[in-house]
DNA sequence: AATTTTGACAACCGCCGGATC
DNA sequence: TGATCCGGCGGTTGTCAAAAT
């Protein structure tokens, strides 16, 4: 019946790592192959958990982890990721070559929180009371997150699986008076508008008359937190972002060349795929179709070209996109 | 100068999903 | 098929140094 015992616990040392030690994990595993965390503490002479050993090495010893403070396009692709995916911190850490989920993790409960905490709510408490509400700024899809759709799904039983879905979701997350920002091009809904159940149908045919069509002619708009003004103009500077210079790192030491920014020559296949990469991370693909993930092309995750009707597509548009890496989905995960 | 408070970050804890037996 | 393990992940805690009193 399974495998042998994990670790002994008796004896282990805990607290902080000396010098020495560092030493042993280190010399060992640059002599030896990485195969299994468990059987290093042994071999290597530490009384340590296996998993504390693999903490420290990815978190601490790992010769490409990038030591310093955080730059402000780092902190500026934090603060985005984080608003997009949430607190889906390795994710995160996959889009910044050099720098660990702990560190990204300390970076923004310490810092980066606090900073935005006067001026930004979380998703569930945008529906207090926007002190600007006629000010959205830029479009995202900020709200839409795994988060979002989860509580959702839970308070209200509903179900993520259609574009109908999709509509009642996002009225539910934006339908708030004070924070009725939400329109579709070319039609300019007044609070009221918001506060009707039309409206849900309203979204639901655009989304559905979107199949099949550029999602440049589907935007809709959202509205956004409301970050400093200075960050967004950090984020809207292509090369603040990551570069395929600084691609991500993988598990060889490596950098690859995925990275790109969304919306650069590369095309808009690319940028489909990566919007099929984070649909698939946020659950939005809900119950698509088994076979039509299966077709999709040679890129991201599951290598393809996003089908024009699914969900985040539609939601955007490419002048909206962020400039983020898409490595988490093009090269596999990335060593923690 | 001594003490207290605050901030930063390394490390731990517990849970989960997939793999293995 | 079910029990167990392993690796990964996110939340939380503990420790230490710097700043404030």
């Amino acid at each position: 019946m399974g495998r042998g015992p994990c670790c002994e616990k008796v004896g282990l040392k805990k607290r902080p790592w000396t010098p020495a030690e560092d030493m042993k994990l280190t010399d060992y595993i640059q002599k030896h192959r990485l195969e299994n965390w468990h059987a290093i503490p042994k071999l290597a002479g530490l009384l340590r958990c296996g998993k504390s050993c693999r903490l420290r090495w990815i978190n601490y010893l790992r010769p490409d982890i990038k030591r310093g403070n955080f730059t402000q396009e780092e902190e500026a692709t934090i603060i985005k990721l984080q608003e997009l995916m949430g607190n889906k911190w390795s994710k995160i850490a996959s889009c910044l070559p050099g720098r660990t989920d702990n560190e990204i993790k300390n970076v923004w409960n310490t810092h980066l929180k606090k900073r935005l905490a006067p001026k930004e709510s979380s998703p569930s408490s945008n529906k207090t009371k926007d002190p600007n509400p006629s000010s959205p700024s830029k479009s995202s899809i900020s709200y839409v997150n795994d988060d979002n759709i989860k509580n959702l799904e839970k308070n209200n039983s509903l179900k993520v699986e259609s574009s109908r879905d999709l509509a009642n979701l996002m009225t539910e997350i934006f339908m708030e008076p004070d924070q009725c920002n939400m329109r579709i091009e070319g039609h300019e809904p007044s609070v009221d508008d918001c506060r009707e159940s039309s409206s849900i149908s309203s979204l639901e045919s655009h989304i559905t008359s979107c199949e099949g069509k550029n999602n440049q002619d589907c935007l809709i708009q959202v509205p956004e937190i409301p970050i400093d003004s200075e960050i967004w103009s950090m984020v809207d500077d292509d090369s603040c972002f990551l570069t395929p210079e600084v691609g991500p790192v993988v598990e060889d030491g490596a950098h690859n060349n995925a990275t790109s920014s969304i919306g650069d020559s590369k095309g808009e296949g690319e940028t489909k795929g990566w919007l099929g990469c984070l649909e698939e991370e946020i659950d939005l693909w809900g119950t698509m179709d088994a076979n039509a993930v299966k077709q999709l092309g040679p890129w991201g995750c599951h290598g393809g070209v996003v089908e024009e009707f699914d969900p985040v597509s539609l939601l955007l548009s490419k002048e909206t996109l962020p400039t983020f890496c898409h490595e988490s989905c093009a090269s596999g995960p990335s060593m923690r």
